[in-house]
DNA sequence: GGGGGAAGGACCA
DNA sequence: TTCCTGGTCCTTCCCCC
């Protein structure tokens, strides 16, 4: 309403470049593009992906402004040189050009579309196309004509050809003529590289060597009966050309020109490279019924363009000569090159810079306005070079899984649908034997607006559980983000990337069990015990909090674990008993272990399942900060009705985690571990220990346990979280009288006579060094000076943690960690 | 300053 | 009423060593 005519126009015609037709495509030449583009336009407007097209729009005109203006900066100084530099790249690029590759690019007509009309003759005069209402992944020549192609969604589509036909996509049966038309390509290169199931670069450089060589009889080929699709057995009649080319395009040129009578049995075809190509497509649209085009260049991206230039079926040829490469080069518009999209067709043209002709004579400035990759590729194209080698088996280098679906705002759905999308993605991962470090999660809001957040790792991971434990974490930031708002969410998806190499796939961690059991023998890797055996600390609400430091911390304390394990050939069983303190994050497995002790009320169990073990100090630490009473069960009792209960459900173990009892704690607030040793500093923040003389980087405010209770929750400069945790923690282990303690370390009984002397004792049981560095690095919650948490991305938008999320596990990475580092193959 | 991770975006079929 | 999915690569920003 603001905007006034000329305004209107401008952003229209902004619009237009992004929402418009893109009529770059075979079968869409001399269409009424104003009339397309009004109907498109119209059924666009007001939608949120117009309204975000908008914005994106006017980013990348805000780009080219901010290019502009570098461009006007510019001197002429600075233009000679950059174009001394291109001349010099020229020439070298030149000396090494190489014409001697035959490539060839083959691209199935339609392809989704054709094989549908084969299979159903009746939509082979009517225009339709492969989709939803949502989306068209191609459409045949008929709906081309209408402007309707791929890429387009359906109800847009039928607005400009009411009488479209949609036909749903069935990929089985496409996956299936793809198979057909592959064992094709193999016979010309067997290790072509295929681009989709519709198209591949072939290299038949040495196929035409040999062939050179073929009698006639190898290059024969008889007419296949269309109805029985026996290719020995035809009688003259069933050559018919309607047989020949079957399905499509009745425009377009045969790939047997040369059979038009009646006594039409067989094609020979020659030795040239199109001959050999011809023959390909022949054998192709003999096996399916269906027409490719093709492309032939002495490099991919040549072959790329020319398969476009006849199609549908036919094929383009650019000789192995510089003069005629040149000369196809110059008037090829840019956005004909494969790699140069809207975005980049658009700069361009900013420029002045409309066909490849421009761009070779523009790159010494192209040099000064784009990056150094950007502008090597633009004089790549403008002499019309590129890749002459195939390259073979490239690994993949990502796998991911998204849906899109209506509005959805409940975050339980939003979990579940998360969970869903890690099944998938595990066993599509687990399928192809991949395990990859990086998992992202994208998200695409309801304002069309698509964010991804990405953790690494230190291990590869392919299972769901471990997939999903790292992207809910990611999945509850988000949500955390907008709260109390809820986060309305339009598409979600999974990916996991960094694929580990074939030799890192060996399991180089041990699993926490193989820690554990008495010289154990590994039970597996890491990324195995990873889902089922750890679980990320849970919050009080049973979501776990976001903390990539948290996962690391987890990967941390294996490596630790496997490192003092197999390094120094430590007994692992001497851990068992004192397993509270080393792992206080982690839910442990059911694993039944044969002796272990609580930390909290000092009961000895024996075979004990870990997972009731675990179960029972979480009972431990809620009775006694509700009760503010040590719990003291009848071992025997305990033990029997523990090895009774089930495995308790992720959101449900807390371990090892101390609970408010506060009622003024803000619940933002995170509960405490115990796992961060006190240590006692003199002033300069020394410690007064013997054995450990680092100089500490605190105020060296002393820590020391007092008899009066304070609440946890209280966090402030003057006390730590973790000062109140272990006191919590040394409450309920006192007697009634408080005559004496249990150290929460060595669980032995201490007099409590003298409270230093105590104090002093649990530091002696402490690595110390952990809680210097943990107190260096992550300074206590609600700390004044706590610095927040910057966003990685800073003004981009992205979310950063919530304060109060930080430091819940840090100090348990660190105290693991070090405790491993500092302990490596002495008993704890 | 370089390496590497995270995030966003361009581009492709 | 309704604008995909799955992939690669590049750029930019930021942190850490």
């Amino acid at each position: 309403s603001v905007l006034n005519h000329k305004q209107c126009e401008s952003y229209c015609s902004d619009l237009l470049s992004r929402i418009a037709l893109n009529d770059n495509k075979a079968g869409m030449e001399g269409l009424d593009r104003d009339k397309i583009n009004k109907i498109i336009l119209e059924t666009s407007k007001g939608s949120k992906f117009y309204e975000n097209e908008l914005k994106k729009e006017q980013q990348v005109n805000q780009r080219i402004e901010k290019m502009m203006e570098q461009k006007a900066r510019i001197t002429k100084e600075q233009l000679k040189q950059a174009q001394a530099e291109v001349d010099k790249l020229t020439c070298e690029l030149e000396r090494s050009r190489e014409l001697g590759r035959v490539i060839v690019h083959v691209d199935m007509d339609a392809f989704y579309a054709a094989v549908e009309m084969r299979d159903c003759p009746e939509l082979k005069d009517k225009p339709m196309a492969v989709g939803s209402m949502s989306m068209l992944s191609t459409s045949n020549y008929h709906a081309r004509r209408f402007g309707v192609r791929a890429a387009m969604p359906g109800f847009i589509a039928k607005k400009l050809c009411p009488n479209l036909v949609i036909v749903p996509t069935n990929f089985d049966k496409y996956r299936a003529v793809s198979a057909q038309v592959r064992e094709i390509f193999s016979e010309y290169d067997p290790h072509f590289m295929p681009m989709s199931l519709d198209e591949a670069y072939l290299d038949i450089t040495e196929h035409l060597e040999e062939r050179k060589h073929w009698p006639e009889t190898m290059r024969t080929y008889y007419i296949c009966d269309a109805k029985t699709g026996n290719d020995a057995d035809r009688s003259a009649a069933e050559s018919e050309r309607d047989e020949l080319s079957p399905v499509l395009f009745e425009d377009s040129p045969s790939s047997s020109p040369s059979l038009s009578g009646a006594d039409r049995k067989a094609e020979v075809f020659g030795t040239s490279a199109e001959e050999a190509v011809r023959e390909m497509r022949f054998r192709i649209e003999q096996k399916t019924s269906l027409t490719a085009s093709a492309g032939i260049a002495p490099n991919m991206m040549l072959a790329k363009v020319c398969s476009d230039k006849n199609k549908p079926n036919g094929e383009y040829r650019i000789p192995p000569e510089r003069q005629v490469v040149m000369e196809f080069m110059k008037d090829l518009p840019v956005r004909k090159v494969s790699g140069v999209g809207k975005v980049t067709e658009k700069m361009l043209a900013a420029l002045g810079i409309v066909n490849c002709d421009q761009l070779g004579q523009q790159i010494a400035l192209l040099s000064l306005l784009f990056s150094g990759t950007s502008w090597h590729n633009f004089l790549h194209i403008s002499l019309g070079l590129g890749s002459t080698c195939i390259e073979r088996d490239s690994e993949r280098k990502s796998m991911s899984t998204e849906r899109t679906f209506v509005e959805m705002s409940d975050a339980e759905e939003q979990y579940s649908l998360c969970r869903d999308l890690c099944q998938d993605l595990a066993q599509d991962l687990q399928r192809e034997g991949l395990k990859g470090k990086t998992v992202t999660l994208k998200l695409k809001n309801v304002k069309f607006e698509v964010k991804t957040r990405a953790f690494t790792l230190q291990y590869a991971v392919c299972t769901e559980e471990e997939i999903f434990a790292a992207a809910k974490d990611l999945l509850k930031v988000e949500i955390d983000s907008v709260s109390p708002q809820p986060l309305k969410l339009r598409l979600m998806g999974v990916r996991v990337s960094g694929f580990i190499s074939a030799e890192d796939k060996k399991p180089l961690q041990r699993s926490i069990m193989g820690f554990l059991q008495k010289g154990g023998s590994d039970s597996g890797s890491f990324t195995q015990c990873a889902g089922s055996v750890l679980k990320a600390e849970e919050d009080s609400d049973g979501a776990s909090f976001l903390k990539p430091q948290a996962t690391e911390m987890k990967q941390s304390f294996f490596q630790r674990a496997h490192l003092s394990n197999t390094n120094s050939g430590t007994d692992t069983t001497s851990y068992v008993n004192k397993p509270a303190v080393l792992k206080p994050s982690f839910k442990i497995s059911t694993q039944v272990l044969p002796f272990l002790t609580c930390p909290v009320c000092n009961t000895e169990m024996k075979d004990v399942n870990l997972t009731a073990f675990n179960n029972h100090i979480d009972e431990c630490l809620k009775g006694s900060a509700v009760d503010n009473e040590p719990t003291h069960l009848d071992a025997p009792k305990e033990q029997e009705e523990l090895n009774r209960k089930p495995p308790a459900s992720s959101s449900e173990s807390r371990t090892l985690k101390s609970s408010s009892h506060d009622p003024s704690c803000n619940e933002e607030k995170p509960s405490t571990s115990i796992s961060v040793p006190l240590v006692e500093t003199d002033e300069d923040g020394d410690f007064k220990t013997p054995f450990f003389s680092h100089r500490t980087k605190t105020n060296g405010k002393r820590s020391v346990l007092s008899k009066k209770k304070m609440p946890v929750c209280e966090s402030s400069s003057k006390a730590s979280p973790t000062t109140h945790n272990l006191e919590a923690i040394t409450e309920m282990s006192s007697d009634s009288n408080g005559s004496s303690l249990t150290c929460p370390v060595c669980s032995q009984p201490q007099s409590t006579d003298d409270l230093a002397l105590f104090n002093r004792h649990v530091d002696m049981c402490l690595n110390q060094d952990v809680l210097l560095e943990f107190r260096e690095s992550h300074p206590p919650v609600g700390h004044s000076d706590e610095p927040a948490l910057k966003s990685v991305r800073g003004q981009q938008g992205s979310s950063p943690l919530p304060p109060s999320k930080k430091p819940k596990v840090l100090s348990t990475k660190h105290t693991i960690d070090k405790f491993f580092k500092g302990n490596a193959g002495q008993k704890v």
